[in-house]
DNA sequence: TTGTATGCGTTATCAT
DNA sequence: ATGATAACGCATACAA
């Protein structure tokens, strides 16, 4: 077994009370100097190291966070997941990640499922009311949640990504480029005619006096998507121009497009959403609507570590601008 | 405070293991089915969930994982953790993620360390040896560790990649491409002339009598390798061959190449190492040295459950090959 | 079929 | 400056 206080304790034939002060090195506990360095020496001689479980049963406290976004597949919240990686670890915290799919909002498996064991959770892309129930289900009752992403909304902490004006000049953009036949592709979800895309693209088209071409996408995974798509060109005929969900999507209409002989910029404009680093390493020059990634999850870390200190304070919510980038 | 066992028992006027034993739902244990009932019904009502840290305590299991490797903004790092994602997910297993990089190794940080709390360890991508002393002060004594990747040696279970005879095939492609000056983008590390790729370029290019050109990269970073890259080329003209230590070197390498004007693979035939998905992506073919990660996470992942549930086992090891994919 | 007692390893509280 | 004791919430072992 693991070596306890205790047995550092009956080492040194000192009360385990003793050696817990030492190792946690408050400042208001006084300690003589050579039982100090007596502890400190055995502790690492016997390779001591604490039991997380049960601080955690005493304190309350476990120095985990969960990560929480719709696809750990896609690269964007690979790229989300990995800053919040370096900045939990600066602060010392364990990053645990996680997927809400159905597994989790599936009320059968509520009560068989055990509650996630962390301090904070930093919940990114979902619709909070959707997950309410299943978050409340899974994390303790006085874990706090930030959530982050496009799709906030609700009396929680939030950093949102305001979407609309760069999505209007994203359409724009293709309207003014000569586009004749714009499509998107997307993932229809439950209230994603809400989304500031998908109601975009309709009213910029609207305005413009085109006829709305949607191209539903059922799957995350890149091939799936360029299948979907080059069966669509082949079928009905190639848009002149694409704006797509998000970048992950561009990057696999981008591949279905070519497999279908069509070339991007000159057959078809394209545009995706998110800004992942992959597009910038294209020959084929790829527009999006790129999201302020770093001060987003700068913010939103602020707001968990705050709130996490305290749970009195008010709502924290942050509101940060999209922006599209043209690539020519 | 969160719902207790407690709390549910003295509601129902039973005893707490009353409760315990219906919501753990043992084979072994008789209950009446209307206790059952109530006690079940009583535990959704109250929103009860366990507490993990004192359920750890007791049974020595956390039910998470943690997957370290060196690097998690690195591409091909975070496929391979998505696959250990979703097969732990199937298992009811929690993952932890992080990278052991120097913070890990810094010794005057050990005692200051809290031992991760995890059942089991996926370690990738990294020589054991280097590591062993942090592991043994960062994981319970009981934690088994499975590793993974290129660089596996040592008594612990480990599922091997082998580069080597992809690594000739991909470095003869070049010299047989009739590529006269053939370069390696690596970044070195403490043993690193050992590594296959290292070794397999120099002694392919020996054989065909040409001299080795080494461009070290210090930073795994897209746009620091594109740099690299191409102030390079500029001040020392362009290879006309490159073979990068892995694929995201090669992204970047790629960029780097048309930042200085060179086309691949008109002007330079480019190979990585890996297989990550975004090289598919490009319209530049990159040739690469693929590996299984697919089966190395299965079995990986495999071998860390046997050990988790038997510790005495004889050590667990496989090797599989990588494989060169031209792309032409 | 259900209840009681004990202990997991730590920190908090109160004593000395 | 140090020690004794209780408590955290649960599961294991044993009783009834």
């Amino acid at each position: 077994m693991a070596i306890t206080l205790l047995d550092i304790a009956k080492q040194l034939k000192v009360s385990k009370m003793t050696v817990s002060r030492v190792l946690n090195n408050k400042s208001n506990d006084f300690i003589t100097d050579t039982t100090r360095r007596q502890v400190l020496e055995t502790a690492r001689r016997m390779g001591y190291t604490p039991n997380r479980a049960a601080q955690t049963l005493v304190t309350g406290r476990t120095g985990r966070i969960a990560f929480w976004s719709p696809e750990m597949g896609a690269r964007f919240y690979q790229e989300v997941a990995y800053q919040f990686h370096n900045l939990l670890q600066n602060d010392k915290y364990e990053m645990m990640v996680g997927e809400f799919g159905p597994q989790l909002l599936d009320p059968s498996q509520a009560l068989g499922l055990t509650r996630l064991d962390v301090d904070g959770v930093l919940m990114f892309g979902g619709k909070l009311g959707h997950f309410r129930n299943a978050l409340e289900q899974n994390f303790p009752a006085k874990a706090p949640i930030v959530n982050l992403g496009a799709l906030c909304e609700g009396s929680l902490d939030y950093v949102h990504i305001d979407l609309y004006p760069a999505a209007v000049n994203a359409v724009r953009f293709l309207v003014d480029s000569g586009c004749k036949r714009i499509a998107y592709v997307y993932m229809p979800y439950e209230g994603s005619e809400e989304d500031a895309r998908f109601r975009v693209y309709h009213q910029v088209l609207s305005e413009a006096g085109m006829t709305p071409e949607l191209i539903n996408v059922n799957d995350w995974k890149r091939p799936a998507v360029r299948q979907t798509v080059r069966d669509y060109v082949q079928s009905r005929g190639c848009p002149d121009g694409m704006l797509c969900a998000n970048d992950e999507f561009a990057l696999a209409t981008l591949r279905g497009l070519h497999d279908a002989g069509k070339k991007v910029p000159t057959d078809v404009r394209l545009v995706g959403c998110d800004g992942i680093e992959d597009l910038e390493y294209l020959d084929s020059p790829v527009s999006t609507i790129t999201q302020p990634m770093e001060e987003m999850c700068r913010l939103a870390w602020e707001f968990l570590k705050r709130r996490m200190k305290n749970s009195d304070i008010p709502q924290q919510t942050a509101e940060l601008k999209a922006n599209f980038l043209v690539r020519q």
